[in-house]
DNA sequence: CGTTACAGTGTAAACGATTACATTAATTAT
DNA sequence: ATAATTAATGTAATCGTTTACACTGTAACG
């Protein structure tokens, strides 16, 4: 691969000249610019990232932390992500933690070593101490979960919010029994969305029993399934089940129709997500959209600000329920 | 940020020496050995791998071309590829081609200016002559799909073989009327698994309408419907379905559950991957399995094997049926 | 004791770009 | 005609590493 010497001597001027043709051709004579374009075309030049990179110190990456790929919640937001990085220069590094400590540190370091200009974080089991140490010295912000006392920005929906119009919605078709699958409080939507569940049923004079709401352990259908289990034998059975994640409500929906009993009529099950898979299930899952492309999109650009130096503030954005077969 | 100098300086040493500590710890005396650690954790030192990328002009960074990474085909094969990048110090940029020419020269222009050091490329739809033009160049292998006449290694399996054994289950099952819904023909894969399907049908003496063979555009869900709602409106009804693609026969799954028939009493349906939903689908999924975290750990081996030198041959590996309750 | 070998370290040149500053030539103003 | 301004280009330092080569001092050997 030629270099950018070659390129200057082919064209008979020096590497500052060729330098300035790439990133301000105005600046070069006509002559001049048309002697260094032949020539970049007759060497096939291309410029060394690696190069400009260093003499710049930026490297026109940036880390997207997710705790597994194979999430399909992720695939929306990263798409938001990617378009709107690439269209300002920066390609992303997409990794995953598997929520687990170590290979998040890898990737930290791969900031500390000046290979990336910001980190793009949705991890919420992400050790928040070192989370926010990171913060501090360079460019970060959540997105999806986040750190409620911390001074990290992120993008995110009201979840308390989302999870009060999925109940609302519940018992405005007329169920009084209301079961929850929640998934593990530790992590503040978790704890945000009970509390939406808990107000829309007060505010309706229901009552909720500890035993109908279920924690799992994790967001795979699996634990879905087992959460499903459990709520159909509680004594007094929940004729209408409110999901923490679509994944966990298919397993849910499978649970219910294994059992021979049938949805929406013998129980109504709602998610939350909107991922694709929930317009392949058998019934059609009912959901909390949340604005995946749009909350991708706007945390790349708000990282990108504070790359450069701007300040920008929290974003809430907005969701929306999409009724289907399930309910 | 500290830099190297700051930590010889620090230490009293040479910045050669530093270098030689981190590089090769062994060779450094101990007493100066001591030294330099002290200085590292004094200064809170990382070094920058943008410096040691250029002096070794090269980056470990690999790109991974993916058509779309909604696709839940892909994310088992970029678990291994990761797993096995991480472990000899490389890490991955994921890229997503959407089948769109142009972002893909993106990427290739990145392996140009050496921002990577090798390609992994998954897209089945890469223009054959560009993805040649680099593999004369660069490293470069594919994975899961290839180029037939061309030159460049791949990790797959055998289509035809996979596809026949599907069949034959089927077959073996005591159904005689079996219809295929295939993707377009452009593609190796589906070329391939038909033959397999004509074989298998041709073996047992069996007869196969090319109404039967439904070809769709691409490999969405929706696509896998209205192929089956083609199929189920044939003169004669085939009482099997064998899909080459899981999310075809969930497809094809929801539109025979939406005529009211049963699978697999009416429909025996078997689909191809064994992707991670294929169980959650009511009824589960009987399915073709591709090793594909084996597949994407082999190219990443071959493809950083290509990287230092070394050549290695193509890797066909081994498919698994996997009967479940749709068959 | 003189030579050789080697371990440990330093010096300085790379890698491939960008850019502050200096220089020259051409244009405009007085 | 001279000075001042501007446009175009060149020179050389710089980013943070690695590494070939040179050097020094100590140990081993006859």
């Amino acid at each position: 691969m030629a270099t950018i010497q070659e390129v200057a001597q082919k064209a008979k001027v020096s590497v500052a000249t060729v330098s300035r043709y790439l990133n301000n051709p105005d600046i070069v004579a006509k002559a001049t610019r048309l002697r260094v374009e032949e020539a970049i075309q007759d060497l096939n030049y291309e410029p060394s990232i690696l190069g400009r990179n260093l003499r710049k110190s930026e490297s026109k990456l940036l880390i997207v932390l997710i705790p597994s790929i194979s999430n399909p919640f992720y695939t929306e937001i990263i798409n938001g992500i990617e378009d709107t990085a690439i269209e300002q220069g920066y390609n992303i590094l997409l990794c995953q933690t598997d929520s687990n400590p170590s290979r998040e540190a890898i990737y930290f370091n791969l900031i500390r070593n000046q290979l990336a200009d910001g980190i793009i974080s949705m991890d919420p089991t992400v050790n928040r101490k070192n989370l926010t140490e990171i913060a501090k010295e360079y460019p970060l912000v959540q997105c999806s979960e986040y750190d409620e006392e911390g001074i990290i920005s992120y993008v995110t929906i009201n979840n308390e919010l989302a999870a009060y119009h999925a109940v609302k919605h519940l018992i405005k078709i007329g169920h009084k029994k209301i079961a929850m699958i929640n998934s593990n409080e530790k992590f503040l939507y978790a704890r945000e969305r009970k509390q939406g569940y808990e107000r829309a049923l007060k505010e309706s004079g229901l009552s909720s029993y500890p035993d109908w709401v279920y924690t799992t352990d994790n967001l795979e259908f699996d634990s879905g399934r087992l959460a499903m289990k459990n709520l159909l034998n509680q004594d007094i059975r929940p004729t209408a089940v409110f999901a923490v994640s679509d994944i966990l409500a298919i397993g849910a929906l499978k649970e219910i129709n294994a059992t021979g009993l049938h949805v929406p009529e013998d129980i109504a099950v709602i998610g939350f997500d909107k991922i694709n898979f929930s317009n392949m299930t058998y019934p059609t899952l009912t959901t909390i959209a949340q604005p995946m492309y749009q909350m991708g999109s706007m945390s790349a650009q708000m990282l990108i600000n504070k790359i450069s130096g701007k300040r920008t503030d929290s974003i809430i954005l907005d969701h929306e329920l999409v009724i289907r077969e399930s309910t």
